[in-house]
RNA sequence: GGGCUUGUAGAUCAGCGGUAGAUCGCCGCCUUCGCAAGGCGGAGGCCACGGGUUCGAAUCCCGUCAAGUCCA
């Protein structure tokens, strides 16, 4: 918690503000009315807004977020282009969540100078979190820009800090015509991903219009006297320390309206073009009408929604309005969906514009989570339209230039996962009625263990699942908390980080100024726990996909061999085969395998290519998901939305090979990282983000990426790329193998080999290889089913002579008979025609099978075909069962097949 | 990254240690002036692939490949 000198600013006193404590909450706040008492949150205190503006006049998204830049850029601040709403730079979340997201972890943390100083910028940022309160509450948006303005001091050089940045948010406030009185600034630590520091929220007639917070503490382990508790962790001081600013543009363009509901504020158009399209009046002019959802957003203001919460608001607005609760459900339902699906929908533009493929994992999955809520959504409000249309026309209202060109893809992705959803409901539903039909007959309500599996194993949303069950008749239990039940099933816990221990000292990376030099010398800084630390070194210790080179340190005529290179910090661990003979201090000669290194470095700029193909070939949403080198292969994973076809894959293939032959030079260069991304744009963090100011530029023709390894230095050092196979790995990911090189030959060879090898088989030349083995296939399919005939025929032309040889045992025929090497089968339809002719039969061949089938008076005797075989496999040391009128077994001991017979024939005879 | 589920006839699925089935679709015949419907008959299966267990595997176990789905 921070004490009140936290808050005390010279710009509270200087302006006459009061700090009081809310009489309702109990929490500080500032403000200049004297008369006020309570701290202007809900629940403390409800919206005012709704119906009386509290800007002096109405502005659109567009006018309110230039309002904005522009106030801030005329106050000295440099305005910064908006993030992607997917954080690609993040390796701890997904979408970028608030502004100074773009900034975390290497700005903050003070190791990345930012890219302006102090800055000002409207992000779109999307929080999935409050799903459910979108469209009911009025006010929940899943997307949102948060606009800032951002300070990044340091105890050396301080550009502003508390003062002038509550100062310049009441000057904006003022400027648009805020009444002066009515503004609070309530206290509010703030804490989250690993920092804290104090805040205040700025409150305006109830409603929460921006964040300012004072980041300022970072958090430890443990906890020290002196550091600061706060929601159970601790905190300490920060050497740098930030001003971390939100403000809602949506709510400032709300507050700016007094609309009933954001989205009315925000969106207004598409809102009365989705509600026309489902048929839906909304219209606002009525007084009456209106009040509903003014009514909605201020109770709704006042409390978190949750399942029971609902049932109970409903209530209350009924009855403040005086309307029966059925009349407000009916007026505000569509609405609620109406409001969602435009929500939604702007928020799928931002997802799909910034480039998330669907998918079944990661940001990928929670792309597809939206689309599918929505297609639920529109399905509900009977609107027919595809999905891409809507999404259509969000991109068509903002200003990204791109995203219309990219539109094609993004319709193709939208119309498939509609599709998708569409095939597994259709499933689903076949599913479900299957079940509940089972349990209808049962007389059985359908547990809801089957429910959660329905819906965690196959996507079957529990409502969807109760409808089609109660139309077979089935009753189905569903509690309100049968998602947090689902979630139980998932809980699990949480994996412990490996803390790296950092070691001092500096290793001069000297293979990118020398890639291809093989000898050094250098001295020993150190030994930990094994592995050699030189003062400078050629071998690339492993990173970026790419394995660590291996060689060799040899000192005074001793070689040391080197089999792992890692770094850790600023220094180089080199591992030994053999640890000990090397010490501190020690001068060696170092020597690399250049073998292994120039496979490493084929594979590693091939990958590159592959990666430029891929964009050239599938398309400009293809982002690196990961990548991987070894010596004889390489893989590469990029996001693709459909499987690569065979053809694609040979395109890709023939585009590399195309870069390979334009023997084009490799240029590398360190740049300060602002300026790279500056030049070349986010696209450069293909593989990750890369720590440190200063970051690798790797230009391999077309393709410029981040990218910290060794490469040949000219394309036409590759030789040749073969690409081996693509698979899927997740849904949306496509893993593509390749070899460059020797590699690459090899593998051709190998394929050759294989080619050879089916084709010697068949005796015939490589071409003809499809040809000959699809007609051997056809034949041997038709030759199967022939000898199947031939078996059937054989049997019933054996049954003669079988026949003839039949005892009778206790008035019952039987035969007993060996069938020569005749196989199961055979044995099988000869029985079953004895059976048919009302014998009792034990057939058994040289093979060591035995087939017993029992007759109609068999039967009625009592006769089973099992105990027979039973008996008559134990003999030859194995087993047997089946039905009571057929029968199978057998054993490896072959040459007992006489005793078998006999065995089972007596078996008949106790039997019967 | 973790969990769960599924690969059987052209389609949808049943069978879950003992001779591979149903429904729809397809082909032929009967009925009809013709069509639909109906009746009779028929074709169509490396039971995804590879290994293991077993006298015997679509079925059990392991792996591979393909697909679905939930969670972080």
């Amino acid at each position: 918690m921070f004490s009140e000198d936290e808050y005390r600013l010279d710009f509270f006193v200087d302006e006459g503000f009061l700090r009081k404590k809310c009489e309702k909450c109990g929490k500080f706040f500032w403000t200049r009315d004297i008369a006020r008492k309570t701290c202007g949150d809900p629940p403390c205190d409800p919206y005012t807004f709704i119906g009386s503006p509290i800007f002096k006049r109405e502005h659109s998204l567009e006018e309110m977020r230039e309002h904005y830049l522009s106030f801030f850029e005329g106050r000295g601040h440099t305005r910064i282009k908006r993030y992607p709403v997917v954080a690609r730079w993040r390796d701890d979340i997904y979408l970028t969540i608030a502004s100074i997201a773009d900034f975390q972890p290497f700005v903050t943390s003070g190791q990345v100078p930012p890219p302006a100083n102090p800055l000002t910028i409207s992000q779109p940022c999307i929080r999935l979190d409050d799903l459910d309160s979108v469209g009911r509450s009025g006010r929940h948006l899943t997307t949102f820009e948060m606009m800032a303005h951002h300070v990044f001091n340091t105890r050396e050089k301080e550009h502003y800090w508390k003062d002038r940045t509550v100062q310049l948010c009441d000057e904006l406030l003022v400027g648009l015509g805020m009444d002066p009185l009515a503004v609070t600034y309530k206290e509010n630590p703030w804490a989250g991903g690993g920092n804290a520091g104090p805040s205040v929220e700025v409150m305006i007639g109830g409603l929460e219009l921006a964040t300012l917070v004072f980041m300022d503490l970072k958090v430890v382990s443990g906890g020290r006297i002196g550091d600061i508790k706060i929601k159970d962790e601790f905190y300490k001081k920060m050497d740098n320390y930030i001003v971390d600013t939100g403000y809602g543009l949506e709510r400032f363009v709300w507050a700016s309206k007094g609309s009933p509901t954001i989205y009315d504020a925000i969106f207004p158009d598409l809102v009365r073009k989705v509600a026309d399209l489902a048929g839906v009046e909304h219209n606002l002019r009525d007084p009456e009408y209106a009040e509903i959802f003014a009514q909605n957003a201020r109770l709704a203001g006042m409390v978190d929604l949750d399942e029971y919460s609902m049932k109970d608001l409903r209530a209350k607005i009924a009855g403040s309005i005086g309307i029966s609760p059925e009349k407000l459900e009916k007026t505000i339902e569509p609405m609620e969906r109406i409001y969602a699906v435009v929500d939604h929908t702007r928020c799928l533009a931002y997802m799909l514009g910034d480039g998330i493929i669907p998918s079944n994992v990661k940001a990928g999955y929670l792309a597809r989570l939206v689309i599918r809520r929505t297609l639920r959504l529109m399905k509900e409000l009977g609107l027919s339209l595809p999905l891409a249309e809507l999404v259509e026309m969000q991109i068509a209202r903002l200003d990204y230039q791109d995203w219309r060109e990219r539109f094609v893809t993004i319709k193709e992705i939208l119309d498939q996962e509609e599709q998708k959803y569409a095939e597994t409901l259709e499933k689903g539903k076949r599913m479900v009625k299957k079940m509940a039909e089972g349990y209808a007959r049962k007389k059985q309500p359908i547990p809801l263990l089957e429910m959660i599996s329905l819906y965690d194993t196959h996507g079957i949303p529990p409502e969807i699942a109760r409808e089609s069950a109660e139309a077979v008749g089935a009753r189905v239990e569903l509690p309100d908390n049968f998602y947090s039940l689902v979630a139980k099933k998932h809980i699990r816990a949480e994996k412990e980080d490996v803390i790296k221990l950092t070691i001092p000292g500096k290793t001069e990376l000297m293979f990118y100024e020398h890639p291809f030099e093989e000898v050094f010398e250098a001295r020993v800084l150190d030994v930990v726990e094994g592995s050699i630390i030189l003062d400078r070194t050629l071998l690339y210790p492993e990173g970026g996909g790419q394995p660590a080179d291996h060689g060799t340190l040899e000192k005074a005529g001793t070689v040391f061999r080197v089999v792992d290179v890692q770094k850790s910090g600023d220094v180089v661990l080199h591992k030994l085969e053999k640890p000990g003979g090397l010490e501190k201090g020690d001068r060696v000669t170092g020597r690399v395998d250049m073998h292994r290194r120039l496979a490493h470095a084929r594979h590693h700029t091939a990958t590159h290519l592959v990666h430029d193909s891929a964009k050239r070939v599938l398309g400009k949403h293809i982002w690196q998901a990961g990548a991987q080198k070894s010596e004889d292969r390489a893989r590469l994973d990029i996001s693709h939305y459909k499987r690569i076809t065979d053809l694609e894959l040979k395109a890709i293939e023939m585009e590399a090979n195309r870069r390979v032959m334009e023997v084009a030079p490799i240029e590398t260069q360190f740049l300060p990282r602002t300026e790279a991304e500056k030049l070349f744009g986010f696209e450069l963090y293909q593989g990750g983000v890369p720590p440190g100011t200063q970051i690798r530029v790797v230009k391999v023709g077309s393709d410029i990426e981040a990218c910290a390894g060794t490469h040949v230095t000219n394309t036409g050092m590759i030789g040749s790329i073969k690409i081996l196979r693509a698979e899927r790995i997740q849904d949306g990911v496509e893993r593509i193998e390749f070899a460059a090189g020797e590699a690459a030959v090899r593998a051709s060879q190998e394929r050759d080999d294989l080619l050879s090898g089916a084709a010697d088989v068949l005796r015939v030349p490589n071409e003809q290889l499809p040809r000959t083995a699809t007609r051997f296939f056809e034949e041997w399919k038709s030759q199967q089913k022939e000898i199947e005939r031939l078996k059937e025929d054989l049997a019933e032309a054996r049954l003669k002579t079988m026949t003839a040889d039949a005892e009778t045992i206790n008035g019952l025929k039987i035969v007993v008979q060996k069938m020569g090497s005749a196989d199961i089968e055979a044995l099988l339809k000869a029985a079953a025609l004895l059976a048919e002719q009302d014998y009792v039969a034990l057939l058994g061949s040289e093979t060591g099978s035995l087939v017993a089938a029992v007759g109609r008076s068999g039967l009625d005797k009592g006769v089973k075909a099992g105990s027979i075989i039973k008996a008559a496999a134990k003999a030859l040391g194995g087993g047997g069962g089946g039905k009571p009128d057929l029968a199978q077994g057998g054993g490896p001991n072959v040459e007992k097949l006489d005793e078998a017979l006999q065995a089972g024939r007596e078996a008949m005879r106790a039997g019967a």
